[in-house]
DNA sequence: TGAAATTCAGCAAAAAAACGCACAAATCCA
DNA sequence: TGGATTTGTGCGTTTTTTTGCTGAATTTCA
């Protein structure tokens, strides 16, 4: 086979499985894998590919930019976005931490009143940017990991506050599982601020649906709406809208 | 599997759920704990994400504290590193906020294990560093310049505390007008601690000394240890030394 | 404190890459 | 055409990379 056949060739196979091997090449060819690595040092040189060891990946595997940025900020924004239009002048608001959590706290409206109320040091931070919104920290240890407080007293003031709506950051969760988690102080608190609120929101990546963890927090019957950065028709929430749930 | 394709997946997991364990990850790569345990240190390197015993945790929530060029770094290290000796095993220490008390927070020993009690978040958040020591956070309405929790459930619960040691960064301090400061709630959690407190050191720059503000915290004699950045011997320290406090 | 889990350092085996070289095929040039 | 040159390929050897393992050291946690 012709040089350019095999390049041809190559090129063909990474689109399609988005990695080669060059063992498996150079016996699927029949050439050496000397002669492979040569080519995939080649098609690498014009950008084509890249090269690791072992084989080579598609261009489109990204792994070098995401780095510092959030993880899926985008998605998380069109989430908080929906969120936010839940919120209403003079509500009382518990939240827990999290990414998603942070980007609903940015996108808070200038002019809206309201009290957030949250474990979540970030949080925190994030809230007291809005001059309009009264912020209530929830004291007791500090869980190092996460920076949100845990502990008895956490959950007995977060159980006095009678809040309109709790927005809860998501980890997992699954139709038959229901809520779960793998830090077992999160568990506890999410617990607590489910029990003492109106509505219960939960903010999700379409990613973390369908997935589980070890710790169960509660059944998805407990939850009134969730929000996630698809559609609200969408098959993959059809599940969840069967057994209640209100989607946005 | 590829390493590169390992990284991506861990990567991803580590993004999606905050956390990942290498038993996990090992178990559903089918790799080593060594091998993860390498991939995990390598992805590290790259920061993008943050190594801990037993896993890994996602990087992208260490926003939040800027550490801004904070004004007389050097003088405040060298207050710091004073106050650190005062700190022993076990104690329980309450401290405010600012920026001397961030410094004394970034210099404690790594092996110190102590009790820290704050209102201040980004104490907190410097404190919440150190594996061996304990973060309690004094929750309440949290304050939107200074970042501390204020308010008459946080004097509450600071009273409730019986510290060994008590660490005020100063606003204003003169051998005849005492502690003062300008912000009403700041002083109310002051004398909340310095009541509660068995030894009450006051963290203060040079600069700070022999002027006052409006609001009165308490008398000078009320204060046991005084440091500054200055040698214990220094002139300008002669009239706080006569009232009977100590100097560091 | 002591047991269990985790990490670390160093080693060894396997896989892959790099290197030098030989040789054949293609190309060039007078 | 025929010899010189370039290019492509494979082979053996040496290096490098990757991985798993062992046992000691460290950390964690009850």
């Amino acid at each position: 086979m012709l040089k350019e056949e095999r390049h041809a060739y190559i090129l063909h196979q990474v689109n399609l499985h988005n990695k080669v091997l060059s063992s498996h090449l150079s016996e699927q060819i029949q050439v050496s894998e000397d002669t492979i690595r040569r080519d995939l040092a080649e098609l690498a040189q014009e950008g084509k590919i890249i090269k690791v060891h072992g084989g080579a990946l598609s261009n489109s595997f990204h792994l070098g930019i995401t780095s510092q940025d959030v993880y899926a900020v985008e998605d998380k924004k069109t989430i908080a976005l929906k969120a936010v239009q839940l919120i209403q002048d003079g509500m009382f608001v518990l939240t827990t931490g999290g990414t998603t959590i942070a980007e609903l706290a940015r996108m808070l409206p200038k002019d809206l009143q309201a009290t957030f109320i949250t474990v979540s040091l970030p949080a925190a931070f994030e809230y007291a940017n809005h001059p309009n919104i009264e912020v209530i920290v929830i004291g007791d240890k500090l869980a190092k990991g996460s920076k949100i407080t845990v502990g008895g007293e956490a959950i007995s003031k977060i159980k006095m506050i009678k809040a309109d709506l709790c927005f809860l950051g998501n980890n997992a969760m699954d139709a038959n599982d229901g809520l779960t988690d793998n830090d077992w102080e999160v568990v506890q608190v999410k617990r607590a601020m489910i029990s003492t609120s109106k509505k219960v929101v939960v903010l999700s990546i379409s990613e973390k649906l369908d997935t589980a963890e070890q710790l169960k927090i509660c059944d998805v019957e407990e939850i009134d709406i969730l929000i996630t950065e698809l559609p609200p028709n969408s098959k993959k929430l059809q599940p969840y809208r069967k057994k209640g749930i209100q989607i946005l």
